[in-house]
DNA sequence: GTCGGTTTTTGGTATGACAAGACAGCAGGT
DNA sequence: ACCTGCTGTCTTGTCATACCAAAAACCGAC
């Protein structure tokens, strides 16, 4: 039709996977099995699991036989990562992703004070506890910080937004991570989260947006000073 | 070095669009040209092209030469949208990407109504008088419904938005696309828009919040209604 | 200058070959 | 019997070459 003779064998194992016949982790057939049973040629074979590889469906690490990968929303973001990498370097990139970011996060911890269930409250308080705890070492604060925004992002059931965290902070880690850490940071940032779980418990979407937008803008202060104008 | 001599290639050029040497619209040097200059075969070349396509800084089509692209986040959203095509078919799969539109356009909504300026409010009336001028035509209506949508989405001054409006608007289209149309329903539709403007309008966020989800909410009854569950 | 056909260029595919990493099975030592 | 190291095979990565068909460039007739 188009001239693309891999899109047959790509659209194909495609299928393959959504439907189950190849399931996550499996090996996907070796080149010549695929050149024979498509009667292709090998440089189409390798063409379509290049395309395979470049559509998150599977994994293709050299002299590897690729492996297929769970589909999910956060092998989309995994393509589109390589570049918005690029679009970070230039002016104004990370601030408009970190715009984003307040804005779905208000977005989330209004959602939170409005319907958080119990089982999400608890998670919140748990995370909050261990933020807490890590005050004094700030390499486990980060860690306690991102889980803490993770939980977040979870109380909406909808597994897109995990994706989307976790794509924030694959993209945003080379700012955060160069950012120095000190404790009296850290407590700044956990009163910002006990500020936001405070409201979330007192069922008021105002008072919670309200206060995690002054953490992100504060974090977002933090970022400017450390960096310059970016 | 390790197995993979597209990706200096890749890296080349890549590092070529960014400064400016290939510019958005120039053509890539043909690939018997750049199999000379990096002193590689053509399979690699083409490969390269190929994971340049993929990372959406180039658009290769069948038999032309491959076209540098303007980097942007659209470009970004492009190479994830290949993977969302594909989780949109897995059960519940639109539902949950929908549920994200909600959620961000409730966002927006609720930023126009707190911080939308005399250019935004002109273009937001004159959205919705396009709108509603199109009541009885569905083809414009659906157009015009888009660009009042698209509006939301340039408030806040930042191109994610209008990028991601992009994406819903091609991830969901085979949904919407397929809807019935008539007439009663874009006159349902286009006084759930004027309740939105109304409420931007009032400086009332939580009013143009309810009045948005629940415009999106009885859209999306509709989109069960036709497809049934998904 | 425009049009239509012809030649050249260029991308798409096929084929065969070779290098090198990965892996399994075999042989030898303990 | 078990572990260890080697070797042969399999598989992927790369190269070189060739052919075809589509696109683009060219050129001559009008």
């Amino acid at each position: 039709m188009t001239g693309r003779a891999a899109d047959n064998v790509v659209q194909t194992i495609t299928n393959r996977i959504h439907s189950g016949v190849l399931a996550a982790g499996d090996l996907l057939p070796a080149e010549r099995d695929l050149m024979a049973e498509f009667d292709i040629s090998r440089t189409v074979v390798r063409e379509a699991v290049r395309v395979l590889a470049s559509h998150g469906l599977v994994t293709a690490k050299p002299r590897h036989r690729p492996v297929v990968r769970k589909a999910g929303f956060e092998a989309a973001l995994d393509a589109a990562g390589s570049i918005v990498g690029n679009l970070l370097q230039q002016p104004g990139g990370v601030r408009n992703l970190f715009n984003t970011r307040i804005m779905l996060e208000a977005s989330l911890v209004r959602e939170a004070a409005l319907s958080a269930k119990k089982t999400d409250i608890a998670a919140l308080k748990a995370a909050l506890a261990a933020n807490g705890d890590a005050i004094d070492d700030s390499e486990q604060f980060y860690q306690t910080d991102q889980e803490f925004h993770a939980v977040l992002y979870n109380i909406p059931g909808n597994p897109v937004y995990p994706a989307i965290h976790r794509a924030y902070s694959t993209w945003l880690a080379p700012q955060w991570g160069r950012m120095p850490r000190i404790a009296d940071r850290n407590r700044i940032n956990f009163s910002a989260h006990t500020a936001i779980v405070d409201a979330i418990l007192l069922r008021d979407p105002d008072a919670a947006e309200a206060a995690l937008r002054s953490h992100l803008a504060a974090a977002w202060d933090q970022v400017r000073l450390t960096f310059g104008d970016i």
